[in-house]
DNA sequence: GTGAAAGCGCTAACAG
DNA sequence: CTGTTAGCGCTTTCAC
């Protein structure tokens, strides 16, 4: 049998041994005023008895518990896992626990987290939004401050929240500048029919390759998929099946690349020969693939750093941060032929 | 400018409305005994207010925060986020929020978060350990329970402490089983001199390793790394530039497996022509790789779950779980040529 | 079955 | 500059 855990020093304990009061213990830790004989009588005691302030007491007293929380859809996806190294990164220099929670990309879920968090009193959430205005709105409504991070919520169609959801800063990738890019690189080198895979929450991402196309756009050949792995696949399998036509194609995720890497070999459909293939997002096994894929490469850990930062500065009203994206080309593109 | 966050609805607000006291409310909702109709009163006065609890307030009163804290070396590796997502979902089912901290598989992060949970009352801790019985002997003693992952702890050498040690439960891949069976896959296909790449957390596995090759063995062959990739690729690139002569190599993890790749690619190894490989852990892109490795797959997201279950059951002493792994062979070994 | 009251550890307001 | 005190929201004796 373990032996009972012994009871907690608590700043009562501090003050007894320094002989002043409680107030002054607080103050001198947290930094306050205090003469310097005081100040050093407290630290003293503070170290001889080991002394850590409890964060459930703060934590009351404030009203909020600490910590920053982070909602990202799929954490076993490189890139959500950058994103939310980058995030601990940051909030290890400031010494706040991260709380993650997965949202699966399901609105439902992710309102669900958030109720979790208010519940936990936490005030600082990072999230990669799935859900829309009418399920942030409330969350700011209740006080937490949020930094969007990768995506923004989608514009409110109630005109008088529409405010609100642009108050919230957001971190982002340059997805309009990344997709150009592509598309750009692609029709370069003579592609005319263009598959688009993506996400439905990658609503930027898409607005961005009917942009990108303009005369070129071909409706169906741009397919959603959800965020499973199985989705894509069929997402992938399905588009290739369908339109055999296509000469190229572009993913708006690593595991919409993976997909369309392994439907295509299922279905003998040769990269780059038959087909050229750009995946957004540059995870390490981009290079390791046959052939090594051309991707889009995207500062993950940086997108979740600055997410950290922003909320960890909410008073200063940050704006909306975008990061550059980096063509990376490799051999997964080919000239039409 | 935001509106003023509202005042919280409090425990207060329902016993008012209610028309009772504050410890009939937190019994009802507690599920404690109380009159048909008192219960629904309160449910009532409850549900017209919205009212959730603050956890705050509870943990001061229960002296523990709840929630369970999770440390991994490093999340971007997708055996560690695969196990994680393990963790998150059955934390879920027990509406529990995950803290998670990354280790580096650094002793001295690993104690300083440690100290965090402490500082924040969290008393149930999954963990990947990187230190060894010293460092997590005070851990014990302060009071949490913690449940082991992937990896247990080095036998301690201070004989009185070993035993707590062992008294922590772990959920372990079982690496004897997984190194042997791919150790007699090599040797049957007629490999002799075989490579070992491991991590130095990985005591285990590259034990097992040892006692699998036997006679075969060559202390040259076996090399350690650190955390890190390049130190992972700086490990295989030594290895095989210094010992042209192996025919085959197995590496203790996936980070391990990709700069085996790498390396052999830069150094014109062929796979499997010159050089067969199998790595521990079967991630997506392994299939993706050429030629689709052969690896021996993990139950990741199952011992994160598994390791969650047991940090939440922490009364019925629970004993030590070890799951199987499972050789898949694909295309990255051959005959010794 | 129910309510009153104590108190978890801390910080902030106030008084000295 | 420093000590006293109130009280954050909750659970848990302890009376009734």
């Amino acid at each position: 049998m373990s032996s009972p855990a012994q009871r907690r020093t608590t700043i009562k304990d501090v003050a007894e041994l320094a002989g002043v009061g409680v107030a002054t213990v607080s103050r001198v830790l947290s930094g306050g005023s205090a003469s310097a004989e005081t100040r050093e009588r407290v630290l003293d005691a503070a170290t001889k008895l080991d002394y850590r302030p409890s964060a459930l007491g703060r934590n009351l007293r404030q009203q909020r518990s600490g910590g920053i929380a982070l909602l990202v859809p799929d954490i076993t996806d490189n890139f959500y896992a950058r994103l939310a190294d980058g995030v601990l990164s940051c909030a290890r220099s400031y010494r706040e626990p991260v709380t993650i929670g997965v949202t699966g990309d399901d609105p439902e879920q992710e309102a669900d987290l958030v109720g979790a968090l208010l519940e936990q009193s936490m005030d600082r959430v990072i999230a990669v939004p799935s859900g829309d205005g009418e399920m942030w709105a409330p969350a700011l409504r209740a006080g937490l401050s949020v930094v969007f991070a990768d995506r923004r919520v989608w514009r409110d169609p109630v005109p008088g929240q529409q405010r609100v959801l642009d108050e919230v800063p957001a971190v982002l990738a340059d997805d309009r500048a990344g997709v150009r890019t592509a598309v750009e690189y692609l029709t370069g080198l003579g592609h005319r029919k263009i598959g688009f895979l993506a996400r439905h929450g990658q609503t930027q991402r898409t607005r961005a390759f009917r942009t990108a196309m303009g005369e070129l756009l071909d409706e169906e050949l741009v397919v959603p998929a959800r965020a499973s792995r199985d989705s894509a696949y069929a997402a992938a399998s399905g588009l290739f099946q369908r339109r055999p036509d296509i000469t190229a194609v572009l993913t708006g995720d690593n595991m919409l690349g993976e997909a369309a890497v392994l439907a295509a070999r299922e279905l003998d459909v040769r990269i780059p020969r038959d087909l050229s293939l750009v995946m957004f997002d540059d995870v390490p096994w981009a290079e390791l693939c046959a052939p090594p894929l051309t991707v889009v490469a995207q500062p993950a850990q940086d997108i979740g750093y600055r997410a950290a930062e922003l909320v960890m500065r909410q008073g200063r009203r940050p704006k909306t941060v975008m990061l550059p994206t980096q063509l990376i080309v490799r051999g997964s593109c080919g000239p039409r032929r």
